[in-house]
DNA sequence: GCCAACGTTGGC
DNA sequence: GCCAACGTTGGC
């Protein structure tokens, strides 16, 4: 096979799937879907930023709402830009902000997200544990609290199936 | 609001 | 490097 063909074939790449948490409170689905294009910062964990690293322009988001009467999955979206130094680890009024972070060597990455659409139910997180497809989800393994988090293609697909038969897409 | 589980910090 | 204390997350 020409070196051509094999070079074009690694930078093409499946996407990838993700979930990431948000208190609807302070950020939502709505919000998102007003913005357009919405920042996502306040990522303070490190397996969490480094997930938020590794996914690439184009990666297909669940957006999910916690801490809230109804927990689930309320939206998709869609990874925009590449990954940047989150700016509210500088900013001194931010409740984000990191003294230990310095400019010329950030701690903390941000990345845009573009709004792709509501969902006209939620999956919520009590249905999410009823599904033995979706059992091996990082979300419902006890005593994960990862805000990033990755979605393997099978649990995607079962996902997506269920919001179907729901009519929730 | 409670609290279990987890991550981080800092003394030693 | 251990581990107690503390802070945070997030379901309930």
């Amino acid at each position: 096979m020409p070196y051509s063909i094999l070079l074009s074939m690694k930078k093409r790449h499946k996407t990838a799937y993700w979930l990431l948490k948000t208190e609807p409170e302070s950020y939502s689905i709505d919000d998102l879907k007003n913005q357009k294009v919405g920042r996502w910062d306040g990522v303070r964990n490190f397996q969490a930023r480094n997930f938020l690293r590794s996914m690439t322009v184009g990666d297909t988001i669940l957006i999910y709402h916690s801490s809230t009467k109804e927990t689930g999955i309320y939206g998709i979206g869609e990874v925009k830009s590449a990954p940047y130094p989150d700016p509210t680890q500088f900013d001194r009024k931010s409740p984000y902000f990191d003294a230990k972070s310095k400019v010329l060597n950030p701690l903390w990455t941000a990345r845009d997200i573009k709004f792709i659409k509501k969902l006209k139910k939620p999956l919520l997180l009590k249905e999410i544990k009823e599904k033995p497809q979706l059992e091996s989800m990082v979300l419902v393994k006890p005593g994960s609290r990862l805000s990033v988090q990755p979605v393997t293609p099978q649990e995607y697909r079962a996902i997506v199936w269920l919001l179907k038969a729901k009519k929730a897409l």
